[in-house]
RNA sequence: GCCUCCGUAGCUCAGGGGUAGAGCGCUCCCUUGGUAAGGGCGAGGUCAUGAGUUCAAAUCUCAUCGGAGGCUCCA
């Protein structure tokens, strides 16, 4: 003992050195160099781009060493795996940034990479840098713009006059995705509705693609936020026309079964038949109407209380399904953005309708009678619409259907409805989407230009030759509403006759084939090298943010199917024919596997609100007594200390009184009573007060990564992030919790430094921490299979601690030792890549851990070989007996049966029945005796 | 309002019809020329609540409560 105790004193693990040697070594000999080998299966493991806003914070680093740690695995289970890493760099903080700091976007976007690249590699990641792509760069943007040429070529990208959110603040126009509640999703300010000509591309056609997500592994919950987005619904289109001046008033509803049911008919305000149906007599009412909802915001529409408002218009229109003369109301329940922007209304089975009618005296026809009721369903009496099943009536040649509760064809009415509508010409079946094409312009500078230019007014791509359409460096970008390089004549004037887009492409067309570019950042023929392309794509693993679920991870399966059908991907195909891959299937998704990380939150929980009594000595009281209770029950009268525990330091606590601090002194006989904790209570369990809150500058709790590197090491960083939380679900910061995995590293180094084991070993435990060893193995695959990495390093934490347990005992011999070091490392090495490295260099093995093969799981040598028999009587254990794995049922019975805890019970009599449960790999076999 | 996921030890989480688990933290003891440290012992849980199915429920079903996220006049 005393000699392992001096060796371990020689040398302490000291992280920076070894980790910036590494790093440099692993630079020096390109260890993640990924290059194109056929003998080997692929791998292409991708976490989101970051945009170069300055700093890398934790998230990036919760985001990237995980995701790293799992890539590398990848690589020691023989896969040749490519880890790219890149920079979104278009973008408005960029211009708010150079505008605040009166700096040109690109110098300030540059030299974040320049730093970000830095922190990067601090990291200790497995990031092919040979590989980066960075988005700003006319290299990269060529190709954007060479894209959105041949969607335009290919009519997926078109110009059209649309209703489009405009953003005052930003003073440019944002994509749908980008608008959540009215506003705009970065900037929490408010966008108004504007008609506007713009770029759009065609992502509608792609709707029912984007709905089928066969084949891919993603997270539930995105798959539905996507399906939701979408918002595809099955339903019928009818044409009413008005009475006066027979105008067509297309309607899209899904119940085309309660066609009959229609007491009146609703506009949009933005509709383009207000004007001209509203009659003279109700013009003045009708315009002032119609301007009030448009001085409303789509937020106000929507949170103004909820009754429903209206303007009747005087007109009517003519029911096709049964000539019934309806009133023609306005009313902004009924969006322009939505199906047709006119509605059939249904008071008796539409609950909007309903509400409507009541609050404009409106009539109410019942078109669908319930089954089984006492009282038919009768207009007056009703309080709400009824949307339940039952048979259509009122509604001539379709009484009696039966109208179920499903959608579109699946319900027979509907089903019967719609042919007839076809049959009769008075309809046809329609599909409608929530989803609208992408809006890609934008009106700022920053960004990549449209390679378009209007001539004498006609629209054309720019030349091949022009590509790219440099954005150029001396223009003022302080926004004006207009695209900023409307202000620059070099660059839109092309000559006399021809001039340029002005207006940029949204950031997120960028991001939407970066995926490619990292494929061949260099490639200047082609977006991408298609040898390259036909063994790398797809990216098997995509990691990142949820917070992208409806934008980029949409934009680019988009992207994706628009290629292949635009045949980008021919040569890719080609050359995977020629190498004897098979490419069908291949370019319909960018990513096959995604996960999404959690957010690592500043502060943490709510501290116990707490009364303490007893007797004040000067500023502190000396409690004898201190009990948790809720924050709103302080006894009338109570003269203690009562409040949130803000702080606990040993025995005393700081207790928020109303915001004023009170020091409380634990006194250690002090009685402590905490309801939720049942038995005796001690301080120790009194919860502290941390706010959880999203980390950010103003808040003063951004947790800087690269002093946690200076203070800690890399290493221990990666494995607190893997460790303490769940990295598919995040949680708050709790740098107490760093010593857990500090702890591991620093054992796990001073078993490897403390050299060979100088007793002979003891072969029973040796085959025991081999035991282990293996059902450690099995762990960490599971938990890096499933990004679950805070198991995958506890297993190993438990490894280490049944490890060094026999080593103090000296039960362990040199051969053993040596195994099973070896295997450490390797267990070790995606977790702690620096650390793993120099163990395995110190204990004199080849260069690189990185490179050796992972661990093969043997269920063998796991299998344990003694297991307790369970004896329980009537489904409760009573008993435990050491027996064989092999055991057989019965002999198990007996011995059950035989087991004092059976004896006691069965008191003579027999069982009435006896269940026996064997053990399955490893779990103990049981015997339930019923009584 | 609707949809999805989640409630297990102080914390972070495994497990998922068959003995209640891990790591960290915490208590107490030892050590201290490893010192923003080391070693040992130990405590702590009606698996949110209630009902049902079963020989057996933390696990399956239903309801309720609580939390997180998403959607929301979607015709």
């Amino acid at each position: 003992m005393t000699g392992r105790k001096t060796d371990r004193m020689n040398e302490r693990y000291q992280p920076k050195q070894i980790e910036s040697k590494w790093q440099r070594r692993w630079d020096d000999s390109q260890l993640y160099r990924a290059r194109v080998d056929w003998s080997k299966p692929k791998h292409y493991a991708m976490t989101m781009l970051p945009y170069p806003s300055g700093d890398l914070h934790i998230g990036h680093w919760f985001a990237m060493t995980p995701s790293d740690a799992r890539a590398r695995w990848m690589r020691m289970r023989g896969y040749n795996v490519l880890f790219p890493m890149g920079f979104d760099a278009f973008g408005l903080p960029a211009e708010n940034a150079a505008i605040a700091r009166n700096i040109h976007p690109w110098q300030w976007t540059y030299a974040n990479i320049e730093r970000m690249r830095e922190q990067m590699r601090s990291m200790g990641a497995m990031f092919d840098w040979e590989r980066e792509a960075i988005s700003c760069t006319p290299a990269y943007y060529k190709w954007s713009q060479w894209f959105f040429k041949k969607f335009y070529e290919n009519g997926i990208a078109y110009r059209g006059s649309a209703l489009v959110n405009w953003s005052d603040t930003l003073q440019t126009v944002l994509a749908n995705e980008q608008v959540i509640d009215g506003k705009d999703e970065r900037t929490g300010q408010p966008v108004a509705q504007k008609m506007m000509e713009q770029w759009f591309f065609a992502i509608t056609n792609y709707a029912d693609e984007l709905l089928d997500f066969a084949g891919l592994d993603w997270p539930p919950p995105i798959e539905l936020m996507q399906t939701n987005w979408i918002g595809r619904s099955e339903g019928a289109r009818a044409t009413f026309y008005s009475e006066v001046g027979a105008h067509p008033i297309e309607i899209y509803t899904t119940r085309p079964d309660t066609l009959w049911g229609a007491t009146f008919m609703a506009l949009a305000p933005e509709h383009e038949l207000v004007d001209q149906i509203t009659t003279d007599a109700r013009r003045d009412a009708v315009e002032a109407y119609v301007q009030a909802a448009a001085a409303r915001t789509e937020v106000e529409r929507m949170f103004a209380d909820r009754e429903k408002t209206g303007v009747f218009s005087g007109a009517y229109a003519i029911n096709p399904v049964n000539d019934e003369r309806v009133p023609i109301w306005i009313a902004d329940y009924v969006m322009i953005t939505y199906g047709t922007g006119a509605i059939m209304a249904v008071p008796a089975h539409d609950q909007r309708d309903f509400e409507f009618a009541r609050a404009h005296d409106l009539p109410v026809k019942v078109v669908i009678q319930p089954a089984g009721r006492d009282e038919p369903l009768a207009a007056a009496a009703m309080t709400e619409a009824y949307d339940g099943p039952g048979a259509m009536v009122n509604s001539d040649a379709m009484d009696g259907s039966f109208s179920s509760t499903a959608k579109g064809r699946a319900n027979p009415a509907i089903n019967r409805v719609i042919d007839w509508l076809e049959a009769t010409g008075k309809g046809k079946e329609s599909v409608n989407y929530r989803l609208r094409d992408w809006l890609i312009s934008r009106q700022r500078y920053w960004g990549c230009p449209i390679p378009i230019v209007f001539r004498n007014g006609e629209v054309a791509a720019a030349p091949d030759d022009d590509l790219p359409v440099e954005l150029p460096d001396d223009v003022d970008f302080v926004p004006t509403g207009r695209s900023p390089l409307t202000y620059h004549e070099p660059f839109f004037k092309v000559d006399e006759d021809t001039r340029r887009e002005t207006d940029t492409l949204d950031t997120f067309m960028c991001s939407s084939w970066y995926q490619l570019r990292y494929l061949s950042p260099d490639c200047d023929d082609a977006p991408f090298d298609a040898e390259e392309a036909a063994y790398w794509l797809p990216v098997d693993v995509y990691t990142g943010g949820a917070e992208h679920a409806v934008m980029h991870l949409l934009y680019t399966r988009f992207f994706t199917k628009a290629l292949r059908d635009i045949g980008v991907y021919d040569a890719t195909a080609a050359a995977m024919r020629r190498h004897g891959r098979d490419p069908s299937a291949a370019f319909d998704e960018p990513m096959t596997l995604l996960r999404n990380q959690g957010q690592v939150l500043g502060g943490e929980q709510q501290g116990h609100f707490v009364l303490c009594s007893g007797r004040k000595i000067g500023e502190t009281l000396q409690a004898e007594r201190v009990e948790v209770v809720g924050w709103n029950e302080v006894p009338a009268g109570f003269s203690g200390v009562f409040g949130e525990i803000a702080r606990r330091t040993e025995n005393i606590l700081r207790v928020d009184m109303a915001g004023v601090t009170q020091l409380v002194e634990v006194l250690p006989q002090a009685e402590v009573i905490i309801p939720e904790i049942k038995g005796a209570n001690n301080i120790n369990q009194l919860r502290q007060h941390l706010e959880i809150q999203r980390m950010s500058k103003s808040k003063g709790n951004v947790v800087n990564p690269d002093e946690l590197v200076a203070r800690y090491g890399a290493d221990v960083v990666r494995c607190y992030l893997m460790f303490n939380f769940d990295w598919q679900k995040g949680g708050p910061w709790n740098e107490n919790n760093i010593k857990g995995p500090q702890g591991w590293l620093h054992d796990i180094w001073d078993i490897a430094m403390a050299g060979e084991p100088a007793g002979a070993g003891d072969a029973a435990v040796e085959r025991d921490i081999i035991r282990k060893l293996h059902q450690c193995i099995a762990v960490v695959d599971r938990g890096l299979e499933n990004f679950s990495f805070n198991t995958a390093i506890a297993e190993q934490m438990k490894f280490k601690n049944a490890l060094k347990d026999a080593l103090r005992q000296e039960t362990i011999g040199v051969a053993a030792w040596r195994e099973i070091m070896n295997a450490a490392i390797r267990l070790l090495a995606p977790f702690a890549p620096h650390l793993a490295e120099e163990l395995w260099a110190r204990l004199g093995w080849e260069y690189s851990v990185h490179t050796q093969p992972w661990l093969e799981y043997d269920a063998e040598l796991a299998r344990e070989e003694a297991v307790d028999l369970v004896v329980m009587i009537n489904g409760k254990p009573r008993e435990t007996i050491g027996v064989g794995v092999d055991i057989e049922q019965e002999q198990a019975e007996a011995l059950a049966l035989a087991s004092a805890a059976a004896q006691r019970s069965l008191a003579g009599s027999s069982p009435r029945r006896i269940v026996y449960i064997p053990g399955r790999n490893g779990t103990d076999p049981k015997v339930n005796i019923v009584v």
